[in-house]
DNA sequence: GACACGATTGGCT
DNA sequence: GCCAATCGTGTCC
């Protein structure tokens, strides 16, 4: 069942914690690629410095603050894209979930071609990872994450214990414990 | 118009 | 553990 559009309805941080043990899944020409979420981050809007959201609106953020349950696709480091999607509550005019990491399950033969055959445990255990795996670049941006297509979020597994951290990779907001991961060898 | 730097990764020490 | 790769974006002059 694909998550609805009221699932991203909610505080930014909530649908982080939520997402995890959820199952993301990107068609790939006539197969299909998947693989259960294990690590998320939540950024929201002019409360958090760390999010591309906390200073305005610009050509790039401008998904954070348009319509929740779509992707949020940006290109870092010259070289990675990174996976968000929008979710946010009334309160906040912007937010997203960088998807951090995924557990991989089906096509890992495309994924690993993607991945120039790395090792399955280094397939897609990082947000420049799962993107390469998964094929996600800008074309993927403002994506509909709720709709049967090329790019959309199921229901997955139940989840046992939540970790939560600082974000990484940040130098400012690191006060705010909004990484939060599963451990992989609790379900697999 | 210029410039510093980043929600990263992989390779080398 | 440390550092280079690599370039679009945002901020500042």
């Amino acid at each position: 069942m694909v998550l609805q559009r009221e699932f991203f309805q909610r505080d930014t941080v909530i649908v982080a914690k939520d997402l995890l043990g959820k199952k993301l899944i990107r068609k790939i020409g006539n197969r299909k690629c998947s693989g259960i979420i294990i690590e998320t981050e939540a950024y929201r809007a002019s409360d958090d410095p760390a999010s591309h959201a906390g200073i305005r609106k610009t050509k790039r953020n401008r998904i954070m603050f348009e319509q929740i349950g779509r992707a949020y696709v940006y290109f870092t480091y010259g070289m990675y894209h990174c996976l968000n999607v929008v979710a946010r509550n009334k309160k906040f005019n912007a937010g997203a979930v960088l998807i951090r990491g995924i557990y991989p399950q089906l096509g890992i033969d495309i994924m690993s071609k993607l991945r120039n055959n790395t090792k399955i445990q280094n397939l897609t255990n990082g947000p420049g990872k799962l993107t390469q795996a998964l094929d996600i670049t800008l074309q993927e941006n403002g994506d509909d994450l709720t709709k049967y297509s090329s790019l959309y979020i199921t229901n997955g597994i139940k989840i046992k214990k939540i970790h939560k951290k600082p974000r990484i990779g940040i130098s400012r907001g690191t006060d705010k414990e909004w990484n939060f991961s599963i451990d992989p060898t609790d379900y697999f």
